[in-house]
DNA sequence: CTGAAAGCGCTTACAG
DNA sequence: CTGAAAGCGCTTACAG
C-alpha cells in the first residue's frame, strides 16, 4: 500500500514539513487558515504519520503487553479470553497501545523477559498463565517495568497481584457442601504447579479442619485442569471410596468430567453426590441442570490488571488491583441445600 | 527501562556503529573475531535494536493484523479465541508479527479501514466478525493489501474467503434430523445480518425441499446467536406449535437455551424433541447427555487465514484457504437415529 | 506565523 | 576488514 509521507503533504500544501507537522500536532503557532488547509489535504491524501518516524522524532505511544504463557488452540473455560478482552479494553480506555505476546517454558529459556520487553518496547506488562518455577516469574521481580501478575501471589511491592481470594473462595465452597450434609468431600484440583491450586487446596483443608473433619490426602487429586483427567480421577475415586458424597473441583471444566463419572457410576449428581465447580463458565448454568460453582470475573481481572499497570506507568503507586475482584458462590442444581 | 543503543555497544567494543550493525546483522565483511566480541558485548549489555531505528534504516518486519469486529467481554462459543489463536500461530510459524485490532460499527464510521491499516503499518489483514453492510466489508475490496475474511462470502478474487461450506453443513444436519423421523423442524438461526446465517438458512430449506416438505417461515427465528433469545424463541415456538419435533440451531450456545425450553415444556430432549447445534464447543459433549452438533474448527480457520495472507504477502497467489476446512456432524444424545 | 536545521537509532552503499 | 557519511520520516528548539 502506497504510503504518503509528510513531504508529500508539504509539497501539495505548498508549505514546509515543519508546518505540516505543527498543523497536524496542534501547535499553537500555526495560522488557522494554514492549519485547516493542511489537515484537509492530509486527510484527503490519507496521510498517516509513520510511527517509526514519530518515534525517532521523540513521540512514542505507551504500550502494555499481555504476556500469555502458552496460547493454546482452545480455551474451554474462557479464562484467557476474558482476561485478554479485559486487558485490551483497559488499554483502549486509557489510550494505550495493547500488544499480545506469548511464551512457553521452552522460549523462556531462550529469551529473557527483559529482552522480550525491550524488543517490544513495552512500558508495562501483564503476565498470565505462569506456573510456580517458570523462569519469567522470577525475572519479573528484577524487571524495571510496571508489572501485574494474574493468579500468582508474588508478594513483591513492585508487582501488582491480580486474583480473587482463592483460599477464602474454596473454603466457602467446601463449607457450603458441609452445610448440605456432605461428609466425604473429594478435591479435584488443578495442577500443583499453579499457585491457585495450592490456595484452593488450602481453603479446602481449612474448611474441613474447622468442622473437625480429617483431610484425607488420598481424596485429593491433581487433574491439571483437564476435563478427561478429572473424569478418570473421579471414576477411580468413586470405585475406591464409594462413601464419597461430594466433589469440589478447581474448575467447571473438570467438574464436567466428574459429573459424567458420577452418572456413569449410576449415581445421581446433586442428589447422591454433590458437585461444586469453579469459574462459572458461560454454559455452566446449562450443564447437569445447572452447575453449582464459584464465579470469578476474568474480564474484570484483565481490566484491573491493565488499569493497575497503566496507573504505574502514569507514575502513580501500584494500587491494589484485587480490590473489587470478588468471587461468588453460585448455587444451582449440582449441589444445593435441602 | 534503560535502553542501550548501538552507540553504547560500539563504544564498549571500541568499534564503529557500522561494524556493530554489520556484526549483528550477519554481514560477511566482518572479521570472525570482531563479530564474536561484538555479539558477546551486545548480549551482555542487553542490547536490543530499536525497531523504530531499524525501520528508518530500511528493515521492517512484516505484520499481519487480526481485525475483530467488537471484542466482547466473553466468547461463549470459543470461536473468537480459536480464530485468534490460529491466526497468531500462523504468524509465529511464518516469522511474521501479529497484531490484534478491534473495531465496532461506531468506529468504522470514524476511521477508514485504509487509515487503520496504514497506522498499524499492516502488510496483511484478517477480518472476523463482520456483518453484511458493515462499512469495512466494502472497504476491504478497495484495500490494496492481502486480506482474508472469515465467514463472509466476499466473492472477490483479491480477497481470501475462509469458512466451511455452511449451506452443505446445515443441509446435512437437517437431513439427519429427517432421517431420524422428524417432520416438524424449527430453525433457530443467528443474526440475519451474518452471512453464515443466510447460508445455514439456505441449507435448512434445501434439505426440507428435497424431502418434499414445506418450509414454514414461522418456524424460523432469528435469535442473534444469543442463548437467552434462543430460549425465549423456543418457549414461544413450542407453545404455538406443539407439533414441533426438532430444532436445528445455528450455534451450540443457542441450542442450550432451546434444550432448556424443551425440558421446561415437559418434553424430553433427544426423545420427544431432537436438537442439533452448531460449532461443537468444548463442553458440548457434556451438555444434555451430549449435544449433537456440526463441528467446525475455529483454530484452523484462523490458521488458514493467517497462512493465506502470508502467502499473498510473499507474492504467491491467494490459495483457497477453505480447503481442508471441513465440517463434521457429531452425533450424540440430543439427536440420534433409532 | 513560517521554515531551515539538528537529531532520534538504525542500515547500507561507498571509500579506504 | 573497517568506518565516515547519507538517509529513512518524523519532531522540535531556534532564527527570522
Amino acid at each position: 500500500m502506497e504510503r504518503v509521507s509528510i513531504r508529500d503533504v508539504a509539497r501539495e500544501a505548498g508549505v514546509s514539513i515543519t508546518t505540516v507537522s505543527k498543523a497536524l500536532n496542534d501547535y499553537p503557532d500555526v495560522s488557522p487558515e494554514t492549519r485547516r488547509r493542511v489537515s484537509e489535504i492530509a486527510q484527503r491524501m490519507n496521510y498517516v504519520p509513520d510511527v517509526a518516524g514519530r518515534s525517532m522524532g521523540g513521540i512514542t505511544e505507551k504500550v502494555i503487553g499481555l504476556l500469555l504463557n502458552d496460547l493454546t488452540p482452545t480455551d474451554p473455560s474462557g479464562a484467557v479470553f476474558g482476561i485478554l478482552s479485559g486487558a485490551y479494553h483497559a488499554c483502549a480506555d486509557s489510550g494505550i497501545d495493547f500488544v499480545l505476546l506469548t511464551t512457553n517454558p521452552g522460549s523462556q529459556e531462550e529469551t529473557s523477559l527483559k529482552r522480550l520487553c525491550l524488543s517490544k518496547r513495552l512500558d508495562g506488562i501483564i503476565c498470565n498463565g505462569f506456573r510456580l518455577h517458570d523462569p519469567y516469574l522470577e525475572q519479573a521481580r528484577q524487571l524495571d517495568l510496571p508489572c501485574a501478575v494474574i493468579d500468582v501471589e508474588m508478594n513483591d511491592p513492585r508487582i501488582v497481584d491480580v486474583s480473587i481470594d482463592n483460599v477464602q473462595a474454596a473454603d466457602e465452597a467446601v463449607t457450603f457442601l458441609l452445610g448440605c450434609g456432605c461428609r466425604a468431600i473429594a478435591l479435584i484440583n488443578g495442577s500443583a504447579r499453579a499457585d491457585v491450586s495450592l490456595r484452593r487446596g488450602r481453603g479446602y483443608a481449612q474448611a474441613l479442619t474447622r468442622s473437625g473433619l480429617p483431610v484425607r490426602p488420598e481424596w485429593t487429586v491433581d487433574a491439571d485442569f483437564d476435563m478427561d483427567s478429572a473424569y478418570h480421577a473421579a471414576v477411580e475415586l468413586l470405585r475406591q471410596y464409594p462413601e464419597l458424597d461430594a466433589f469440589f473441583c478447581a474448575s467447571d471444566v473438570m467438574a464436567l468430567g466428574v459429573c459424567q463419572a458420577i452418572e456413569e457410576a449410576g449415581r445421581k449428581v446433586g442428589a447422591d453426590v454433590m458437585v461444586v465447580g469453579f469459574d462459572d463458565i458461560p454454559t455452566a448454568r446449562y450443564m447437569y441442570g445447572g452447575l453449582t460453582t464459584v464465579r470469578q470475573d476474568f474480564y474484570k481481572m484483565g481490566y484491573n490488571a491493565g488499569m493497575a499497570v497503566y496507573r504505574q506507568i502514569q507514575g502513580q503507586k501500584p494500587a491494589d488491583a484485587s480490590v473489587g475482584l470478588l468471587h461468588e458462590l453460585v448455587i444451582r442444581s449440582t449441589a444445593h441445600g435441602g
